[in-house]
DNA sequence: CTGAAAGCGCTTACAG
DNA sequence: CTGAAAGCGCTTACAG
């Protein structure tokens, strides 16, 4: 504030113009040119490690900068250099934004991309998101982020005209998710319509005829359609009945699990199988069938997607779908790099892995 | 790049001057404020809402906002403004920086800090790291962020002089951890030793006698160590031996309890309790104490720390000390922007409770 | 290999 | 209530 106020009396050290280093609180790269006795574009270029300048030189700036804890200001050099070197992370909540816990699967993804963006020298900035919210422009828009990395499920024809309107503003984003034909920008998912026929071929091998999905089956929700789809492909082939009233509704929680294996049972109980679109779901419709005495795996076999920690934990423990997060995390960021960068980029679908545990094996408790 | 090309001939409408908008991808506020009719300055007032600009004025301005989707650079406002409305989360990662999944008592820390921040207006950067790095300088001194938050395990001793060069610097940090008197910079954690305490008292109650602890003890890890003197005292209280031999050192991962257990066995297996410092240990002794065929709680009954959501569906579900992470999320960053507003500050120390579950009811089982 | 200078896009005294 | 001007701390042509 009074910064400019005169030295006291007792400051008798004060010197009126050199060495005005710390004067502010922050060293600066003219404090530096000033130590080390060369120009502030001389210690700007050795910083950046320009081959333009002397080895002799560079050690006397390294010193200076040593010495003072000096490190170049980001905003002043992102705004120089028009852009930041850091990227955005945009995590979408469902609907349900309260205190519950974040679906362990994007905290899983969450993880790797943050790994994966260190690794190339970049910050991640983090937001959580609702769908409904206007979060189409403002982290690249304001120069925040170089680009950005959208996660979450979601209601996917809702958004669909934000993502149109990135690819207009020329606003680089890749999205995990569902990789269909048609869609705005760059999509990288796992192969959720393999997935969800790895399930449907182990629950039928493993003897079951009566087989529900509990998860969206429709276009809002692409990637647990695809798992529905393939799925029900197999079902097809396998010439089991795909019944209508074996299929209910629900995101991606816990609760909505339990409250999607209430309604099945209560529409139902004839069913030897059931195939939840994501382990939060199928942990929901696990407490459920325990609750109305029925027994996993002996009276329902029971699969999830995800392969989240706790599917390892459960009791019995959940044959799940793993995606391989550290991977996707990886070409998440590879590809927004490129994008930002301009190179050549396009989308991916990882491959999935079957994880066969107690829930689902009913050759074993037979 | 060609940018000052002279347009094509064919470009006829192409004016030398007004109209500069999008020239080069993205809005100004000078493009802004020549859309708009006023000056540059008038333009920064309207946005940041100053009550020095008329109502019509502003309404015009935001006009031109609108119309050409201008957002302000935050590289150049905050340079100029000299700080960057952004903080930096550091989590610290335990010895194994590998694919291995995130403790996820701290995941659920992250979502309530990135929740936290966002409802203050702030960015959150986030950032892994390992404690043997040099992070303490880089997000405050290059002015990416305003101050940081300092989250997770570790040898304390060891980077004690860390936070103390942290504060010697004059960087703003909170950190989540033991509130201990004689800490440099502020300390926010909850009331361990209470936690341990409760723990110790409730296995008491279960009529356990031999009660083992799994996890460091030292003054390393002031977090273990003072659930660990919480429940000492219970013990020294209620004339209970504390047996050198039942404690087992161990870090907060699942292999890291499976092995301190089984250490622990392989000394001795007279003992019908065992409070673990964390839920990831408690669920690795569980694994442990099944392989061995010990029963629990018939045989030996297990409690945790730190609630996680796996401790609820682990068979049998695990008795735990909560935390409050939203309460502790919301203090580290009100906390934060309190000491980056100057404003006065302190530590704070949050009470816990504890969760019973099937892992410690002797009583029922029996 | 080095330095002087321009300029990135804002915010904020300063002067009406 | 508004505008002209300075300056935040860098990077990068430009000219030696």
């Amino acid at each position: 504030m009074a910064a400019f106020a005169p030295p006291p009396a007792s400051c008798c050290l004060a010197r009126r113009f050199p060495i005005n280093v710390r004067m502010k609180g922050k060293a600066t790269s003219f404090d530096i040119a000033h130590m080390a006795g060369v120009s502030q574009s001389t210690v700007s270029r050795a910083l950046r490690g320009s081959p333009l300048v002397n080895e002799e030189t560079r050690r006397r700036v390294q010193a200076a900068v040593d010495a003072l804890n000096y490190k170049v200001d980001k905003n002043a050099s992102n705004l120089r250099k028009m852009h930041s070197g850091t990227l955005a992370l945009l995590l979408f909540e469902d609907p349900t934004p309260d205190e519950s816990h974040i679906n362990p699967f994007f905290l899983s993804m969450l993880g790797s991309i943050t790994r994966a963006c260190a690794k190339q020298g970049h910050d991640l900035l983090i937001s959580f998101q609702q769908f409904s919210h206007d979060w189409h422009a403002d982290f690249a828009d304001s120069n925040k982020a170089d680009g950005i990395i959208l996660l979450g499920y979601g209601d996917y024809l809702t958004h669909r005209d934000k993502l149109e309107k990135l690819v207009a503003q020329g606003t680089r984003f890749v999205r995990w998710g569902a990789v269909l034909p048609g869609q705005p920008g760059i999509s990288i998912g796992c192969d959720n319509f393999r997935g969800g026929q790895d399930v449907a071929s182990h629950l039928i091998d493993q003897g079951c005829r009566r087989l529900a999905f509990l998860g969206d089956a429709s276009s809002h929700y692409p990637e647990f359609f695809e798992r529905y789809r393939g799925y029900a492909d197999v079902l097809r082939e396998a010439g089991v009945a795909i019944d209508p009233a074996l299929q209910v509704n629900a995101e991606s929680t816990e609760s909505s699990g339990y409250a999607a294996m209430q309604a099945l049972i209560a529409r139902t109980t004839d069913f030897d199988a059931v195939f939840a679109a994501s382990d939060l779901i199928a942990i929901g419709a696990m407490r459920a069938l325990s609750d109305r005495g029925l027994r996993v795996p002996q009276d329902v076999a029971l699969a999830g997607f995800d392969d989240i920690p706790t599917a390892s934990f459960v009791n019995p423990t959940l044959t799940s779908v793993l995606q391989d997060t550290n991977r996707a995390g990886e070409i998440l960021v590879d590809c927004l790099l490129r994008l930002i960068r301009k190179e050549p980029a396009e989308g991916a679908v990882l491959p999935v892995k079957l994880m066969v545990r107690e829930s689902s094996l009913r050759s074993a408790s037979r």
